[in-house]
DNA sequence: AAGAAAATTAATCACCTGATTAAAATCATT
DNA sequence: AATGATTTTAATCAGGTGATTAATTTTCTT
């Protein structure tokens, strides 16, 4: 009997053609891809993307799926751990995405993109398994807190704020770019910024309301 | 001799198709749009689409550019003009674009994902004609207004920020009225919000660093 | 009303692209 | 080394897509 089934031995070239695919498809999108380009990028023959994935749909499939629930499943462990205050779940979030965003800036506009052309087909593949069921540690924190602090803010607002300050940059970072005149270094240096100005910002967002 | 000329004569027709593919392109984005989605969209036939415009990319070119000068323009308006004071510009700019985003929702991820998909030759399409040469308004007013107040904020921080405050949650619409439910309705109410919120949100953030 | 110019259409072409097939090469087991 | 299974490749197919062509309809000028 096979010691080694197919799965295992093909792991490494079945890798390889997915990691040419994630490159491919999060810089051109799906459609512009075509499934030579990713044989190309991954160095195998056209039909070894077909024989170890049925199509370039599955393909496809598979890695949204991974990007997304990479970008997903971080946010839910530091959301919901009981261990951290408010404030620190803040830092943690920002310092964590922007450390992501760094190596991977490409990864919110094809997501998003994706999203836009086809918001429901995707959004049922994260769906259910990413419904949090019970309440939110941070959202029991926030109610604490803000009544507390007699704090009227809009959470969503909030949460709005905290993404939006942490994400877009890296969204339009091209057009900044180009029309600043910044280098990637230069971009990327203030992304290390933002890390501790973007919580003090969320936190005089909150305290002018 | 002709008193219309073919230009004037078709262009109800020609602008009939240019604003079906405008819908076409910016819901699905350059690739995925099929010249037959534009004539079908617009209810004229194929070839006409070609005896218009001469290719598909061709007409894409007139589209994004009309899209991005429709973007761009309106900022050096409010940015250069020297009648308003520096608050009373990022009102009317925050104002501005929400306004124009709640109408057309779909502009910045189809913008920012062609950008994305291929920078250089998009930003030399909008390139020099909208590089001011002199020293913005705008610039002026900042540095008096941060020399008189003691602020020390990167300027560049500030415009992300604003940028982004107000036209991220666009972009990320569809995921964020999926996670909390919301209606397109609530989402357009809580964006009217945001035209007094934001302007607030980015005075605390300069007098906070 | 006639004829020319322009607009619109149906039919077609050449090429691209996702996918399949059958053969070749590699690998594992005996 | 032989045999069978698995991996990889070259060749090919069927359908789709951007574009063109030639014919038809509409519009304009006289």
């Amino acid at each position: 009997m096979k010691k080694t089934p197919e799965i295992e031995k093909n792991a490494s070239t079945e890798e390889q053609i997915k990691e040419a695919a994630r490159r491919v498809f999060t810089r051109k999108g799906y459609a512009a891809t075509r499934t030579r380009d990713i044989a190309e990028e991954s160095g195998f023959n056209l039909a070894l993307i077909n024989y170890y994935f049925r199509s370039k749909e599955k393909l496809f499939d598979i890695i949204i799926v991974e990007q997304l629930q990479l970008f997903i499943h971080s946010l839910m462990g530091i959301v919901n751990d009981p261990a951290t205050t408010l404030p620190e779940k803040i830092d943690l979030l920002i310092s964590h995405y922007i450390d992501m965003l760094v190596q991977n800036p490409g990864i919110p506009i094809f997501i998003l993109n994706e999203i836009n052309a086809d918001p429901e087909k995707l959004i049922e593949k994260l769906g259910v398994s990413n419904t949090i069921r019970g309440e939110l540690v941070i959202a029991r924190q926030w109610k604490e807190m803000a009544a507390a602090k007699k704090i009227t803010v809009n959470p969503i607002h909030v949460m709005m704020n905290t993404i939006s300050l942490t994400i877009f940059p890296f969204v339009g970072s091209p057009l900044i770019r180009n029309r600043t005149g910044m280098t990637l270094e230069q971009f990327n240096e203030m992304m290390q910024e933002r890390k501790k100005l973007i919580p003090k910002w969320i936190n005089a967002m909150i305290m002018t309301s």
